[in-house]
DNA sequence: CGCTCACCTTGATCTGCATCAAGTCGTCTT
DNA sequence: AAGACGACTTGATGCAGATCAAGGTGAGCG
């Protein structure tokens, strides 16, 4: 998969400045002399696809950004019914200052490279670095912002539009940069996708087949696909027809 | 827009040390200092009930708490489809530091009585007071927490479940001192209480008939309730049974 | 006082998605 | 190469909640 392109070099030693996630994490903001001191107690730290990163209630030894990978966040219900709650992409941040513990379950969809901070002494740092306390505030919005919108997808919205979105949503955050029909990798199993969108595996897969029968997408195998018909991917969301497209 | 706010007498001048809110508010780790700087920007303003507070992406000149009544989050799909994504309760509080417009719009469900600052010399003090941007800190992760416990109502909750989970809810934010059996008042309509549950209001309403054919609530008016059976409401939210029940 | 209108209730019917079921496909194991 | 297993697809059926419909109730007001 495309976004662990780096993946094994990361483990060791790498300059904060060379960081791919470096203008888009936690750490966005700090200027040399403060990277240094973040330089200073990081860790690189590896999962493996379906590896648990953090048990829900686990006492929180480390608070650490996604370096690579995809992570899933997830709640469970007694009776076994689950929500996926949120997805973390790379620069995405885990944990909650001044808690020790998570209310879910973090767990790596793929194989995962966390940048962590042990907990103590980054919340030292966060009082004494604003610029850290800012771009968490910051994230902690957006994150609010995005937890809303998927509130509407939760409640409002039908099999097709949700799957839609997903997709969407997808293809937006992977590749910020180059445009163009782009091959793209789904980092979920059917069963995961469905967990976050309130849905079956059952449900989920039938709504790719028709996606793939209208030639909105074309799969070149079960997780592969480009979008065909990107118009009719934004229609079939259900939101604004806007979005930033090319005239 | 219809944001005329005439009536002002209830807000009068009250001293930020006599406020209910005080010790749940963004204010709430402030010393006497601090509380003088924002005594002298704070004014407050009333919303009737069914007043637009914030229209999604209007210019916002104010952040505030809210000090009485309860305001709504909502969003809008293109056809017409609505979502309530929060509830604010007094202390709760409205506004993203650092930006200038919302996503969605925030409506007073009941009459509402707002402590406002003005958002740029907030942002000012918000930068040097550190004791109201950690303050704004933990408001914005339980905020984030309660909306990811919504996803999982909203995308995994039966109809039932979901409107238990919403009164108990509401009977825990509403009488955190006293317990015993109170009698609550539903601040929302039946249509509102759908928006909130990604319901319909036809369903919210047959849900109410149910808990009151089973005992479980108990009605003196359509908006007027006591809980009955606390033990059986907590049972039907779905949620692990724990929750602090007695032995 | 009776009219209106917003809010709510209840019944009948419909439908989108869940559930149950029976496969296919590709990869890993031995 | 055969089998086993996990991931996925597709079909048949069921049902919770949406939708459509027809009142009921009470506060406000001429």
């Amino acid at each position: 998969m495309q976004i662990n392109r780096m993946s094994v070099q990361l483990t060791e030693r790498m300059k904060c400045s060379e960081c791919p996630i470096r203008h888009r994490a936690v750490c966005a903001r700090c200027d040399d002399t403060e990277l240094e001191r973040l330089e200073k107690i990081k860790s690189y730290r590896s999962f493996r696809a379906g590896e648990t990163i953090i048990w829900r209630g686990d006492d929180l030894h480390h608070v650490s950004s996604v370096v690579s990978g995809i992570a899933t966040l997830s709640k469970t219900l007694d009776d076994g019914r689950v929500q996926m709650v949120g997805l973390l992409l790379p620069s995405d941040f885990i944990g909650h200052p001044g808690r020790k513990t998570l209310d879910f379950d973090v767990t790596a969809a793929t194989d995962v490279v966390l940048c962590s901070f042990e907990r103590k002494p980054f919340e030292k740092l966060l009082v004494e670095t604003p610029h850290i306390s800012q771009r968490l505030v910051e994230m902690a919005m957006d994150e609010l912002d995005a937890a809303r919108d998927w509130m509407v997808l939760l409640g409002r919205k039908t099999a097709r539009e949700k799957l839609a979105s997903f997709i969407q949503m997808l293809v937006q955050r992977s590749h910020i940069e180059g445009s163009g029909m782009q091959e793209m990798t789904l980092p979920l199993t059917r069963e995961e996708i469905a967990s976050y969108l309130g849905l079956t595996l059952e449900t989920v897969s039938r709504q790719f087949s028709q996606f793939r029968k209208e030639g909105i997408l074309s799969f070149t195998d079960r997780r592969r696909f480009t979008v065909a018909d990107h118009a009719a991917l934004l229609e079939a969301t259900g939101d604004d027809a806007d979005g930033g497209v090319i005239i």
